[in-house]
DNA sequence: CTGAAAGCGCTTACAG
DNA sequence: CTGAAAGCGCTTACAG
């Protein structure tokens, strides 16, 4: 392959002057300038991505940690994974992507091996055994996802607790008095999936605060489980008249589920869930929704993390915990409960 | 960070050595061989990965370039990423994941720039315009998908062909005499996606030969058109005992579909897709399919590939072309038709 | 069995 | 405005 010495003895002129002719890092002459360009293109000239790291530091790779967990719904990975990929490359960085089983190990890899100038991490669990990795490695780190403790990185994350009230304020200030939430699984608690109980905890109180009946319940990340469990659900709560979901696959089975009782929304029962939009259109369903913005998330924490590598945020600038705030979707699966005698 | 120098200088040996110590390139003593390792642990040495590949011009890095298209469903690539990933991994090679709308020019930049050893492309069309970018770089190359033309590269994907006979052969044995056959929106094959017609075709041969009536139309790739297209075409054609289904947007929708009209498979209708298990497991559809197979063409892909870049394929070994035959998974929706009178 | 040295292809102070 | 040289951190022939 060419590299910057054939570039430079095309055009005369020696290397470092090629260099700087190409990155306008020194003011070069016009003319020397216009001819170093003109025989780099012809020769179809590109830096060696090696050499320009090991002399600059500089991978211009962002790490993006990934996990497929069998407990989590993979379609709704992809759209984190497409967020934090879009923008990484509109910033001028490739991602390396790291689907390893084992996150710490992973993380270890590209980071003392210099391949990545930052990292996202997706999917951070409580007590996520990848942030002391992170916190050792020499490499700024951006989360999705909130883990107890954020000292040294930067966070992003949904208000799930807001989400939480949100969802119970909704359906109370319509009339309902009676509501089901169906969470993810339990083991994503157990494994540290604080989102789960933060979005439960504060419709919990939500609820109690304003007199209505909430049960709490988890369901399966899958199918065919998680579509007997709604049944089974409904059948042992007949007075509930709405149903909350913070669970993908709860969400993707329930039109089935509702067809096969003869229900409709919000006809029988209003629905309400929490998943992007993207995700709705994807698995068509026709529920209302809290956002979860996982494009949104994805290019905050690119952003941030290209801040820190690029050091545009001042040299001690503290670390940021930013929520999104919930929106509510309205797809019209909302309404008054229905009349009962 | 600790560099080789480092780990040199405290186990008292010459980077050289440390450097055969830790590779086993070349034989060391068993006392300073377990030295250096000890040292190296201790230190918590990783080798500086763009100094390595600089002076090995290895990067150990597989660059994978996927698309999301509008009119692609998303869920279906993600299983591919997974099983080029998954592969990659265990093959000891990391990840670049390319989503670059401009596909030739990122094949371009990560090729040229050395950053990877090898690449698969995802989603290959007919005449795909980042083949000549891949034919002329250095490294070698694996598709899935098949091109127009497949000189110079190793290429992996279902047997279309077979697939679309298999569907009709297996509804012809069962009686059914009109079938229909939704695929994906024309403009995929606008855009090169020949798979689209290379089961239409042999379906439509395969029809013909045995006197089969074969509604073939083409649908879109989201909700909620495509439910829509689906009720205006069981409408139109209400003498179809079979509906043939290559086009993943169409099988999420179907059950929706069904459900809508009071119709059940395979008492009032035999369906029959093609969609991956795991796809048919996320979206929990109850309909028999051909088993695309993403795991196994990305894990394939990844083997050929990593073959061609560590020269384990014999120098001159000539290309493949390899099909994997397609599967009938019977999930009961298929029987023979309803009698009518 | 081990060491000193060259070289991979860049970038960037240092001189002029 | 430009060039000669050092250095980034590895690996690997070349010597002994």
């Amino acid at each position: 392959m060419v590299n910057i010495g054939d570039v430079a003895r095309a055009a005369g002129v020696a290397r470092s002057t090629a260099s700087y002719a190409l990155s306008g890092k020194r003011s070069v002459s016009d003319e020397v300038r216009d001819r170093v360009r003109r025989v780099a293109a012809e020769l179809g000239y590109t830096p060696n991505a090696g050499a320009r790291a090991l002399a600059t530091s500089q991978s211009k790779v962002i790490g993006l940690l990934a996990q497929f967990l069998p407990d989590e719904f993979a379609p709704a990975m992809l759209q984190y994974i497409q967020g934090v990929a879009n923008t990484a490359r509109d910033a001028g960085y490739d991602i390396l992507l790291a689907s390893d089983p084992d996150g710490p190990g992973a993380l270890k890899r590209i980071t003392d091996s210099r391949m990545v100038d930052g990292v996202v991490l997706l999917n951070v669990a409580e007590n996520d055994d990848r942030l002391p990795i992170l916190r050792a490695a020499p490499q700024p780190g951006a989360l999705v996802g909130l883990p107890a403790d954020c000292t040294g990185v930067d966070v992003f994350d949904l208000d799930f607790e807001e989400a939480g009230r949100a969802m119970v304020e909704h359906l109370d200030r319509l009339g309902h008095r009676e509501l089901i939430l169906v969470s993810q699984p339990e083991h994503v608690i157990e494994r540290g999936g604080a989102y789960v109980w933060r979005l439960q905890n504060a419709a919990l109180e939500t609820a109690r605060n304003r007199g209505i009946t909430l049960h709490a319940v988890h369901g399966s990340s899958a199918q065919p489980e998680i579509g007997r469990e709604l049944h089974a659900l409904l059948d042992s709560r007949p007075g509930a008249t709405g149903l909350l979901l913070n669970n993908e696959a709860a969400a993707a089975a329930l039109p089935t589920v509702l067809h096969e009782r003869r229900l409709s929304a919000p006809g029988d029962l209003s629905v309400l869930g929490r998943y992007s939009d993207e995700f709705a259109r994807t698995f068509s369903l026709p529920f209302s929704s809290i956002e979860s913005a996982p494009d949104r998330l994805g290019r905050m924490a690119v952003r941030q993390l290209v801040r820190r590598i690029e050091h545009q945020a001042p040299e001690g600038e503290p670390y940021v915990v930013r929520f999104v705030s919930p929106e509510l979707v309205d797809r019209g699966s909302t309404a008054p409960p229905p009349n009962r005698h």
